[in-house]
DNA sequence: GCAAATTAATGATTTATTCAAG
DNA sequence: CTTGAATAAATCATTAATTTGC
């Protein structure tokens, strides 16, 4: 069997783990610099190409805010229907009421930190990289997992960083860095 | 002045010029080779990246068709309008009269051509100058414009080429190559 | 058990929308 | 107001789960 036999690329557990992992810890939209680094280290466990990560990521996040689409809607819809038709109740149920608020942790999911994307944050670094760029840089980060520990990307995990004070220097370092790799 | 003093690319007239004629010649999603073949020409005329190119024949797709939508809802509300006040009108006209059929070349741009995109022909390398690649390849056709040739891309004038006979090679020589550079 | 047939997940592209420079 | 740049949404296509009949 040639060991490249497969169209697309399928991510080995490990390397699904590692990813899932740094989503939930607020990578969640890595420019190309982190995108970098995480292929290198994930390609230890498999092939693997910075274009199948930037597409995780990509999809991982819109499928995610599906997920919470959804749950949301249905819920606004039990919400109406039990308005119609008002079961009976115990009379002392405030409207505060857990089971009329929709609470995070719904199912272990990482349905939490959604819309409101304070995932702007990026590294000061206006490093080029573009095309016959040498992708040098961020490989001294790697080889830190072996715990689990998944390298820090230097990055967000605060969920609020850069909103407070200078949040015009944080805007626009993004610039010419995101795409271009893949 | 520095020479790369602007935030944004805007480009020189020449190279506008070459871009809208390539256009209308049918390339109008050029892949990563194609990209990089017209960025070395254009780089003649005036600074220019390989993203420029890539979002310019995205931004022109996305606006011509935006166009053409446009006036074709336009020329439908004036059929409706007529349709409800007919104005008077000499008998003898056929509904095959060009006043209603959309009609192309309304207005000398490149409103001919749109939808059913046969132009996922490519040319059958798989070649990868991804990320680390070499951007090689692809330096033999340059230096044949001069007389406004507009260095052959190899690709997609006459609108069926492929269709006919081996659909089946042409297709699916499409997979790696699309995004990749920038 | 085990393939053929269906369905669900998800990797990869394309299209639409939005932001902001000029 | 136009348009380069970037992001998000929609869509396509292939692979993995799973169901089903044998």
């Amino acid at each position: 069997m040639s060991p490249a036999a497969s169209s697309r690329w399928s991510p080995t557990t490990e390397q699904l783990m590692i990813l899932e992992e740094l989503y939930k810890r607020g990578i969640i939209a890595p420019n190309a610099s982190q995108i970098q680094t995480i292929t290198a280290h994930l390609s230890l466990y498999g092939n693997i190409e910075r274009k199948n990560v930037f597409y995780w990521f990509q999809n991982h996040k819109a499928r995610d805010r599906q997920k919470f689409k959804r749950k949301l809607i249905k819920q606004l819809q039990l919400q109406l229907q039990q308005h119609l038709h008002p079961p009976p109740l115990p009379r002392t149920l405030s409207p505060f009421h857990p089971a009329s608020v929709p609470q995070g942790g719904l199912e272990g999911t990482a349905t939490q930190m959604m819309m409101n994307h304070p995932w702007k944050v990026e590294i000061p670094e206006s490093i080029q990289m573009d095309g016959v760029g040498p992708l040098s840089a961020c490989s001294s980060s790697i080889r830190s997992l072996e715990t689990l520990e998944l390298f820090p990307i230097t990055a967000t995990n605060h969920k609020e960083e850069c909103n407070n004070n200078n949040n015009k220097i944080c805007h626009q370092l993004i610039s010419n860095d995101h795409f271009l790799s893949l």
